[in-house]
DNA sequence: TCTGGATACATCGAAGGTCAAGGTATGGAC
DNA sequence: GTCCATACCTTGACCTTCGATGTATCCAGA
């Protein structure tokens, strides 16, 4: 039985996204298929979800975007992170950190 | 300066309820008291989202409720899991175990 | 006595993100 | 020529969280 598919909680995605453009330029495609891969298809981005988070992130000056050709050839949106967009990458992953820290609290709370 | 508080992503805060209720029954009251003080004040959790969440998970069947005294010799309800809610608790803290180990697998990416 | 703070419940509308479903188009392989 | 992978996008339904607001009791301190 292949692992279920559980909804990303609201705004993780965000991150993730800003996570993967770290590593380099990316379009949008790309950016599903590498979360898919490293996560080992416990992440796995719905489209619906995934070009409004990019379009989002751009408003917000945290993505720059360009029309590249594609590995396979193809046009494509890239999109890399700004001076911003690393600045707020660093502030996810800390409210992330934090907020896994407090669960941990909470469950430990519970084997005590 | 203090910590920012940030929003709970969407769905943790049921798994934390449940949690906080396996260490024994307590009222709605007590539970966002609880949640603050174990995360050392990380977890603050909003009346608006505390009180719809309960009566969601009441409605599932995850809860039992029953007005009782409280500590503070005031009229209270308290809430406690039942078995179906203990199973749900498992369900949502194996969710979380493979969310947060795929978002560190998706991090870890970066630092090699 | 009365005022404020802690206890304890609840509801409402706004805001925001995720999802499933659907749509468009190109390139290469068979 | 047809199918699949690539690549973009939008829409509406759904759900949760949040801030604001409302009610009520109890107790301590001025």
């Amino acid at each position: 039985m292949p692992p279920p598919r559980f909804p990303l909680p609201q705004g993780t995605l965000d991150m993730l996204i800003l996570q993967i453009l770290s590593l380099g330029p990316a379009h949008g495609y790309g950016i599903a298929q590498r979360l898919e891969q490293i996560s080992r298809s416990v992440v796995q981005v719905n489209e619906g979800s995934l070009y409004p988070a990019l379009h989002r992130l751009h408003q917000k000056g945290w993505l720059r975007a360009e029309w590249r050709q594609s590995e396979a050839g193809r046009e494509a949106k890239f999109y890399s992170l700004t001076r911003a967009g690393r600045r707020q990458l660093a502030l996810e992953k800390d409210s992330w950190a934090r907020l896994t820290g407090a669960v941990g609290l909470i469950f430990e709370e519970g084997s005590r």
